[in-house]
DNA sequence: TTGAAAGCGATACCAA
DNA sequence: TTGGTATCGCTTTCAA
């Protein structure tokens, strides 16, 4: 809850339009216009006021502006699941980097992969009167939903690509790349696989890639002998740790999907470090094609996603909308399957 | 610039107070008691007011509350360089996550490390209202500066520490942190050392790191023979070709000190690829403890900074001054020299 | 327990 | 080229 204003009144200090004007002799009116660079004022006044805008260090309330109701805000409300994971983090660059070519601001809501912190961040950041949203994931609770309907607000929503989106919606899909790694994986000569993930408490992107993986595993004649969902965010050391779990349960695994590529080199490290020859012994896949993998001379078998463009989409078909054109309501950014050398292409 | 609403104004469908008041047939002064839940008036109204609200789906404009100039606004300012770094975008999400435990909210700004682009989003920033400002780095133009000073708001710096700040600081001692690397690389015997980092058109914390450094390496009978500022993101590929342009200008480098543990790594993987043995040719030292740190078999070289906490900390610090209570000015949240075994520290 | 009126800072509209 | 007045949604203050 916000406190009450601890020193009396903030606004004590700061400066009105109205003060401007009077330190100008002029009304406020004349002030307002010569601020918005209107036109109709004589240069004598223009610089009366500029004089005074300087002198006296006035910064426009742009709440006011907005609560006249002539403007929306140039807040964009950005919910992202948690910035721990890499990928994430480039959404959010993304994003905010085109939001500020356009003088718009992002306001931020992590919601730890939860959608009960979504709708309540939801509903405070509509109470700023946001200019529109742009929201990770396709899956929202009703009531977030019903709110985001009485907007009246573009929504865009990213991640998974969303063929009924609420408004607009640009990602890609992760049932297909599950499905083309799966593919991919047992087209290459392996057949017991294993999988190492976390779990939400809600669906969400990396389940649609594991049953798109799953199915293409199956469809191909291999199998998912093991699906392992640790209680954990989707990192480094939780693919270590789970690595282990999974070899101990499934000794006979012969390659690993994992949710994500810095799960799959906590795998990677844990493998090496028991001695196991990758992809000799066992082979490794994940997904995201983490910075990390420009440097590593063993490429990483993943699936590439352009995070940062993604972002920047993300935010061009927000300012289209914003700006009256036409925006298409679904953009798929695509994704590469990069073979990588993690897995052995050579088993047959 | 923000585009005149398309659709003539949005409030359209937006429900106010006022006709909240009206269709539970009281004043909207009651209403307001009500959803404000300040007591002074009976469960009959509140029964009839909550029914409106409910069935009106009515969500509060905070604008106008803020505005009415009672309360200050839920926003905090959080100015970052960049996400491309983990250590930031960790930083961020300590920020973030205890604001939001607050109801407070993050306007974002990334300020791609130049004053200038800081200077323009305080600007834009401070119109809005915030409640108080979290700025990344203790330098700011001279019109940032005196705009901070105008505002009348609370201001948090992070990252390095500020022993005069302009209100409150919180980070570590950069300087320090890289005097303390210098001096160990040393003292297990490296004369000839090398540094790889990049370059800004600004003083920051980087740069007071490897002044740290120089000083107790030199200090010490050490040299840094070669530095290296590359105009590039400070990310795992530069330090790898990094590396290369470092070692091909001069080979006789014993050890090579990196501006953060993600160059390191680019570097590492560099030598390994030459076939250098690390820390047997060469040594390797980096900065930041990466999270990827849990997973590597050989511990890299580095320098521990909580990065989370250094987030929540000042968030914390905010809070507490926004809420009253006194805080200091200055809180030093310490670093921690991580030996590693990327140097060889029996060189002796 | 309730309500009417003033006002926050800026802009639209109309008048001079 | 200017300025007065109403207005946005809500809360404070004062009155009933």
């Amino acid at each position: 809850m916000p406190p009450k204003n601890p020193e009396k009144n903030s606004k004590s200090n700061k400066v009105s339009l109205t003060e401007v004007a009077r330190a100008a002799g002029v009304s406020k009116m004349t002030a307002s216009r010569v601020l918005r660079d209107e036109g109709g004022y004589s240069e004598q006044t223009r610089i009366k006021v500029m004089e005074q805008v300087d002198a006296l260090g006035y910064l426009p309330n742009r709440l006011a502006t907005v609560f006249a109701g002539d403007q929306s805000s140039t807040f964009i409300g950005v919910s992202i699941p948690d910035l721990g994971n890499e990928v994430f983090a480039q959404v959010l660059e993304g994003i905010d980097r085109k939001l500020g070519t356009f003088g718009y601001q992002s306001v931020l809501g992590l919601t730890q992969h939860t959608l009960q912190e979504e709708e309540n961040w939801i509903r405070t950041v509509l109470s700023w009167q946001p200019a529109g949203l742009i929201l990770t994931g396709r899956y929202h609770s009703a009531r977030a939903t019903e709110m985001l309907r009485n907007a009246g607000i573009p929504v865009v929503e990213i991640w998974d690509l969303n063929s009924s989106p609420l408004d607009m919606s640009v990602g890609i899909n992760h049932f297909d790349s599950g499905f083309d790694m799966g593919r991919y994986l047992v087209s290459v000569g392996y057949r017991d696989i294993g999988y190492v993930g976390t779990s939400h408490d809600t669906a969400n992107a990396a389940t649609e890639r594991l049953n798109g993986f799953c199915k293409a595993v199956e469809g191909a004649g291999g199998a998912v002998i093991k699906q392992l969902c640790l209680h954990d965010t989707a990192t480094y050391y939780p693919g270590f740790y789970g690595t282990e779990q999974l070899l101990v349960s499934a000794p006979e695994t012969e390659c690993v999907y994992y949710q994500n590529d810095a799960m799959a080199f906590g795998g990677l490290q844990y493998c090496t470090g028991k001695g196991l020859d990758v992809p000799g012994d066992i082979g490794i896949a994940g997904w995201g094609d983490l910075p990390i993998a420009s440097v590593m001379s063993k490429r990483l078998t993943s699936c590439h996603v352009s995070h940062l463009k993604l972002g920047q989409k993300a935010a061009e078909m927000m300012m289209a909308r914003l700006s009256g054109e036409a925006v298409p309501n679904c953009t798929d950014i695509g994704f590469r399957l990069i073979p990588g050398s993690t897995v052995d292409n050579s088993r047959h």
